[in-house]
RNA sequence: GCCCCCAUCGUCUAGUGGCCCAGGACGGGGCCCUCUCAAGGCCCAAACAGCGGUUCGAGUCCGCUUGGGGGCACCA
């Protein structure tokens, strides 16, 4: 630990699912906030009505849980700072809106959308940069509150200073000044008497006692009216970080809907809730977004804890990164073969369940060191190791014959192979492979035609775990039988 | 159109003026191991966008160009 326990926050909009980029949102404040002892919040910024999702806030914090993201605030859980929904603070806004009326740093303004939309027009045909115009600016201040007061509809909006220029800092990119005159009355509160983010996040942060903003880069261009916004407060400014954006695999573009699409096609997905039953374990996910944003120079492969003892907020990248599937699966099989094999039996035992198959434990668990570094994700338990708890299995009759061999010398080879494994007291890797070899010596042939044939025997498929460990497991009996009904199979074919 | 940001191998990145004829990882290629498939070991190809400055010296600082990204809502 370097540096003060710092307070940081994940604010999603519950509009759609979880996806990569809001969990890598979440990733870098929490990582800071517990490198530096320090605590890190879920806020739900749902000021928009119009865009709620009612399912995703339970899947932002499933997500959070999944990936192993616990935190110290939130909706759910709690805390001094509450509540953590946007939606049930209104008094706080609407007292702080008119706090910074009073101050003159915004006003209420009466103009219709109809009206605005028409003067946005207007200038866009101008070649003018589409701005409110100030029309409510300089009302009078006991005029404007009095027809507040009316009920009459309004919104408030930022009063911008004509005038000047404003430098904010981000910490990855420094200083950035702007021209007051590039920048908008932007409106604070809606008429419906909900705050927009510029002022809902700035008051939250504040009240919250965030001193890291870590946020897209998309909330760049907004900088300056936030630092406006916090300044007319008479706020300090917490840090800001902003993360740069995913970019498409190609690298052209920014993740889009259709690239979502494609990669479902393929087998991947950038949404958390897909990412589990497609066979992602959280650790494997989290190596990999942990690094599009931040380089680390040698060890790459890391846990939670090891990245929390490593994470620098310094050493995050401004620049767009694209994302690349092929590192997803790397960092997910690196992950899986680290895994214990208790921990890993019990998360891919859910797979086999699923396909009704009847799976003991004890058998589960000496599978594991037979496939764990053949699994780049979970569900690859299935083709690997399903037929070990299958009854019956369904040799290809062709798939049974060996390389360059025809069904009658194939039926010999099985039936030689039969009479060595009946003769042994019982089917072990130790017991069973001298004599097997032996045998391929015998024969003149290759390993790989024998074995090859065996294995398609005991396991019904050309590819499998090891043979000789493989059968130690089925044990004696099955792979007799297994083997009696190949040789039944090449019969009929010679 | 206007504003802002970014720029090292195909991709993610290390590099904060000399340690860099640029390091790691993924992916690709080759070899080894090998009963299939993996895993593992060894090796190879692969980048400082361009042009001007500053400096004894630039991937590292500055400017321009080009390319890319983001923003310009009563969305976040």
């Amino acid at each position: 630990m370097n540096q003060k326990p710092v307070r940081t926050r994940f604010a999603p909009s519950p509009t759609g699912r979880m996806h990569i980029g809001n969990a890598r949102s979440a990733l870098y404040p929490y990582l800071l906030a517990r490198h530096t002892g320090g605590a890190f919040i879920l806020r739900i910024e749902d000021t928009d009505q119009k865009r709620y999702s009612p399912g995703a806030e339970q899947e932002l914090i499933d997500g959070l849980h999944w990936l192993g993201m616990d935190y110290d605030e939130g909706p759910d859980v709690g805390g001094p700072n509450g509540p953590y929904r946007q939606t049930e603070r209104r008094e706080i806004y609407d007292e702080y809106s008119w706090k910074l009326v009073e101050l003159g740093h915004a006003f209420p303004c009466f103009c219709t959308p109809e009206r605005l939309d028409r003067v946005r027009q207007e200038q866009i045909k101008n070649k003018q940069n589409p701005r409110y115009d100030g029309t409510c600016r300089n009302l009078d201040p006991d005029d404007s509150r009095r027809r507040v007061q009316n009920g009459e509809r309004h919104v408030i909006r930022f009063k911008m200073p004509k005038e000047g220029s404003i430098t904010a800092n981000d910490l990855l990119r420094g200083p950035i000044t702007t021209e007051n005159s590039a920048l908008d009355d932007s409106i604070l509160v809606r008429s419906d008497g909900l705050p927009t983010y510029h002022l809902a996040a700035m008051v939250d942060d504040h009240l919250m006692g965030i001193s890291h903003v870590i946020r897209g880069s998309e909330w760049l261009p907004s900088l300056p009216l936030h630092a406006h916004v916090i300044r007319g407060f008479g706020w300090e400014e917490p840090t800001f970080v902003h993360l740069s954006v995913f970019l498409k695999p190609s690298g052209k573009g920014k993740l889009s809907k259709r690239d979502k699409d494609l990669a479902m096609k393929d087998g991947y997905s950038i949404f958390t809730g897909d990412m589990q039953s497609l066979g992602y374990i959280p650790e494997g996910v989290l190596n990999w977004i942990v690094l599009m944003g931040w380089g680390v120079s040698e060890e790459d492969v890391m846990t939670l804890d090891e990245m929390i003892a490593r994470f620098d907020v310094n050493s995050l990248t401004p620049s767009p990164a694209a994302i690349n599937f092929s590192k997803l699966d790397h960092f997910n099989a690196t992950h899986i073969r680290q895994l214990q094999p208790a921990d890993l039996a019990a998360r891919i035992k859910p797979y086999f369940l699923k396909e009704n198959l009847e799976v003991d434990n004890e058998t589960l668990l000496k599978i594991i060191p037979l496939i764990r570094e053949r699994l780049v994700t979970l569900d690859d338990c299935l083709p690997f190791a399903a037929w070990f708890f299958r009854e019956r299995i369904e040799p290809k009759p062709e798939e049974l014959i060996a390389k360059g061999l025809n069904a009658a010398q194939s039926t010999q080879i099985a039936r030689q192979a039969y009479a060595i494994l009946s003769s042994l007291p019982e089917i072990t890797h130790d017991q069973a492979e001298p004599p097997m070899r032996a045998l391929v010596e015998q024969l003149g042939l290759s390993p790989n035609q024998v074995f090859g044939l065996m294995r398609v025997a005991v396991t019904g498929q050309t590819v499998s775990p090891p043979l000789f460990e493989s059968m130690e497991i089925v044990g004696k009996p099955k792979v007799l039988a297994r083997v009696k009904t190949a040789i039944e199979i090449l019969e009929k074919m010679g």
